[in-house]
RNA sequence: GGGCGUGUAGCUCAGCAGGUAGAGCGCCUCUCUUACAAAGAGGAGGCCGCUGGUUCGAUUCCGGCUUCGCCCACCA
């Protein structure tokens, strides 16, 4: 063994060892009977693996570790969703570069292109995934474009459909012009930007005077059907019922009251266009306003727009800008910075616009996840974001799930020359109205997160009766970003009852985003981003999950790799002390549980329970952090340097051993490879001895009263390093303190007056806390029995000090 | 505009059922010592954002202010 750890290789090869000896298999290892299943999130097959990815799979693989150590029947399924609008994104992307576009190549063409695409991207997702060590059970890949998973989305639209659930209607969405389809309120981000407010005068037709609008988009003025103001508000009180005369078009609209309209902005009146503003649709549908539109689905003005028709929308604001000062009714302009909603995607303005789209009634298939959230059949850690999951399904609005795109799934809906709408699957052979057979499918595919709110179950089977879905669903736990709450978290949680009767999972972890060392998004396109793959190249895979772990507090947190070098000498020293322990050096006799052994028992039981207190409450920072200080300060600069000189005893040595084994396992979830790679130095012959697969410690607490052995030789250790003098010990403490503290190497300051002055503080802040009747009274009484000791260890030391 | 979080050592972050603070990295000193110099030992460095309150005692609990951030949102 090289004094130096080297991950490279080590990793790799034990990544191919645990694979083909089918240890990474649903199962492996398995003890007892209770399953315990993580629904992994699958990544856009698109994608490349990026830090939250890694940082969410070390999350899941050291839960799913411990698991199988614990003899759980464990299933951890990989696979990949197909990411409608993002992949289709990125295609199209791809074929503006090479000089073409989907609707040169046509629908079918362009479809295959997204297949042909996937193969080259998808297979290297899982390869990343193998890389860190992710004990997934690779044999199960799924994808939410396989067969059997187009099957479950068919038969979820029709039960949906059967249910009464799904509707169609001609209502504002969000419409992006450069994907040309509808998205939802989720998938629009809002920008700030730099715009300019327009106050146009809409004079009244009895001639008496005008009122006032300010718009952002004068172009839609055409569109306008009423002007509306606060029914409250003074100034506006005598033009409630009268008529104004649109600009440009010169059409008379009424003025009318709601309280819909801030009075405060602007000049407190609002002009009405129900075709191309969301606030404005409401107002008019409630008021019984007629719906016009002069923006046609590819941005330009459409043909409501008279000889404006077919200009860009920039061009019509020109021409009634110049049409308004021409008639006197352009008050002012001035400047505005306001948030504008955009496509997630593409980052083009999404434009409201008026469309037929079909949409999930949510009212009824919410009540029993809200249900379940309440009653806490489902829990979201932290606390904070069950709050949040809990309101965002109270105020969940309903689903438009139709997208114009080409690259998913197509929904089940075709329609006959009568215009009868026919939901079926299979597909139907006739008109279930009419009869007809002239049926045409709607060519909208669906949101790409319908599809997703099925993982937990599509995979598994379902809609047949598999033994797996029979088996592992419910599943256990979830883990994923914040962002994805609404998205999916909320959808697997009713879609699952809906269909299942059951929550498909009953802890949801929500991690911290890990941010740029600059505090900005790690992001491809800001150049922010750090591939995690680079991370393991440099550090090892062992190294990357500690780090990472390490940053999962939370709250956000900025990169840095600091942590993954502290992984990295976590590694190193843990390799450099087995070296010490399996040395061969076999001389008599000894005492096998010493000091010092009763003590890293203890150490070691108390730590394990604080690591698995963590892992029980999805925590894993404070987890590695105890690790970390039970490898470097407990076992390594306490436990083994006491050893050493001991280690010709075999009691000694088997003690030591034991020691290593536990530690080793209680390392592995967290750092699997060089777990591995040390435990095969000692356990060679058995092909089944690996830490991945062996039992997790049973705490005995056999030595918890040893817990504190070692407290007066490390506090002796202390002074005499400070100070140069020697507290007074004997017997067992007195060995360990000369073992380890090695006093003729040893260099101390000498400063034995400091130190002195130090105790005579500590000694004098005990008294005075002792003295204070208040504090003996009130105070917790382990609390002040802990003062007292305290106090009684620094009178001795100081009177061993000074005397 | 609403909701949530956050401000602790030069940097990235822990911690705190209330008893004047910790880690890693960085910095300084010493040591190639037979597990480890990609190491070990020692050290410097902190009004724990500001401000009131509760308390014998507040970095920790409560209120206000403020910083930075995230999410949500139909003020045209």
């Amino acid at each position: 063994m090289e004094p130096l750890y080297k991950p490279e290789g080590v990793e790799e090869r034990w990544q191919r060892t645990w694979e083909e000896e089918g240890l990474y298999r649903a199962g492996a290892g398995k003890r007892r009977d209770e399953t315990f299943v993580i629904c992994v999130p699958p990544p856009n097959v698109t994608g490349a693996l990026h830090m939250g990815h890694a940082l969410n799979g070390s999350i899941q693989d050291v839960l799913i570790r411990w698991h199988r150590m614990q003899g759980y029947d464990t299933l951890w399924q990989p696979g990949y969703d197909h990411a409608g609008i993002a992949t289709q994104n990125v295609v199209e992307k791809q074929l503006a570069s090479e000089g073409t576009s989907r609707k040169e190549l046509g629908r079918e063409a362009f479809v295959a292109r997204v297949w042909r695409h996937l193969e080259e991207t998808g297979r290297t997702i899982m390869g990343q995934y193998r890389s860190f060590g992710a004990s997934l059970d690779y044999e199960r890949e799924r994808f939410t474009m396989d067969d059997a998973y187009i099957e479950a989305v068919m038969r979820f639209f029709v039960h949906l459909w059967e249910r009464g659930w799904i509707y169609r209607a001609n209502r504002i969405v969000n419409w992006c012009p450069f994907h040309e389809t509808a998205i939802s309120d989720l998938e629009v981000a809002h920008e700030e930007m730099d715009d300019t407010l327009t106050y146009a005068r809409y004079p009244f037709t009895d001639g008496s005077g005008h009122i006032t609008i300010a718009t952002v988009r004068p172009a839609t003025i055409l569109a306008d059907v009423a002007v509306a103001v606060h029914p409250d508000d003074e100034r506006y009180r005598d033009a409630i019922g009268k008529e104004v005369l649109v600009p440009y078009v010169e059409r008379a609209v009424p003025v009318i009251a709601d309280e819909r309209v801030e009075p405060e902005f602007g000049t407190g009146a609002l002009k009405i266009t129900p075709g191309h503003d969301p606030t404005d649709f409401d107002i008019g549908r409630d008021h019984g306003l007629p719906v016009l539109t002069v923006i046609g689905l590819d941005g330009r003005m459409n043909e409501n727009a008279g000889h404006l028709a077919g200009k860009t929308q920039e061009e019509a604001d020109q021409a009634i800008l110049a049409w308004l000062k021409e008639h006197d009714q352009l008050e002012k302009r001035e400047h505005y910075r306001h948030a504008v909603g955009t496509c997630e995607r593409c980052h083009t303005r999404i434009e409201p616009l008026v469309s037929l789209q079909w949409w999930v009634a949510m009212e009824e298939p919410r009540k029993p996840a809200l249900a379940a959230l309440r009653e806490r059949r489902v829990r979201y850690h932290p606390e904070s974001q069950h709050q949040f999951a809990i309101r965002s399904l109270e105020e969940i609005p309903d689903w438009n799930i139709s997208r114009q795109l080409w690259w998913g799934h197509q929904q089940p809906l075709w329609y006959c020359p009568n215009e009868h709408v026919t939901c079926a699957w299979p597909p139907p052979e006739a008109c279930a109205t009419c009869g007809s057979t002239e049926l045409v499918r709607d060519p909208d595919v669906l949101d790409t997160w319908f599809s997703s709110a099925l993982w937990p179950y599509a995979t598994l089977g379902w809609p047949e009766q598999t033994p797996e879905l029979e088996r592992y669903y419910p599943g256990n736990v979830n883990s994923t970003a914040r962002e994805i709450i609404r998205l999916w978290e909320n959808r697997m949680i009713w879609t699952g009852l809906e269909l299942m009767g059951d929550v498909p999972f009953t802890d949801v972890i929500i991690h911290s985003t890990i941010l740029a060392s600059d505090g900005r998004r790690m992001s491809k396109s800001l150049g922010t981003g750090v591939d995690p793959l680079d991370l393991i190249a440099k550090h090892g895979a062992d190294a990357t999950r500690y780090g990472l772990l390490k940053m999962s507090s939370t709250q956000d947190v900025r990169f840095t790799e600091g942590p993954l070098e502290e992984g990295r000498k976590l590694a190193n020293k843990l390799w450099n002390v087995s070296r010490l322990l399996l040395q061969e050096r076999m001389e008599p006799k000894a005492d096998p549980r010493a000091l010092e052994e009763r003590w890293i028992l203890a150490r070691l039981d108390s730590t394990q329970a604080e690591v698995e207190a963590a892992w029980n409450a999805f925590e894993f920072s404070p987890s590695v952090q105890a690790l970390y200080r039970l490898t470097f300060d407990d076992f390594c600069d306490w436990y083994a340097e006491a050893i050493k000189p001991r280690l010709g005893e075999p009691e000694a040595r088997a003690t030591a051993l034991a020691a290593l084994e536990q530690l080793l396992k209680l390392l592995h979830p967290v750092m699997p490879h060089v777990t591995e790679e040390i435990w095969s130095q000692f356990h060679p012959d058995t092909s089944t001895g690996r830490v991945i697969v062996t039992p997790w410690p049973e705490a005995t607490g056999a030595y918890a009263a040893d817990l504190h052995a070692l407290d007066a030789v490390q506090e002796a250790a202390a002074i005499f390093r400070r100070s140069g003098v020697a507290v007074p010990l004997e017997g067992d403490e007195k060995r360990i303190f000369d073992a380890v503290v090695r006093p003729e190497r040893s260099k101390a300051n000498g400063n034995a007056a400091g130190e002195i002055e130090r105790l005579r503080r500590e000694v004098e802040r005990g008294e005075r806390m002792l003295a204070n009747e208040k504090f003996v009274a009130n105070a917790k009484p382990e609390v002040v029995e802990a003062e007292r000791e305290k106090l009684a260890r620094y009178r001795r030391e100081l009177d061993a000090l000074s005397g």
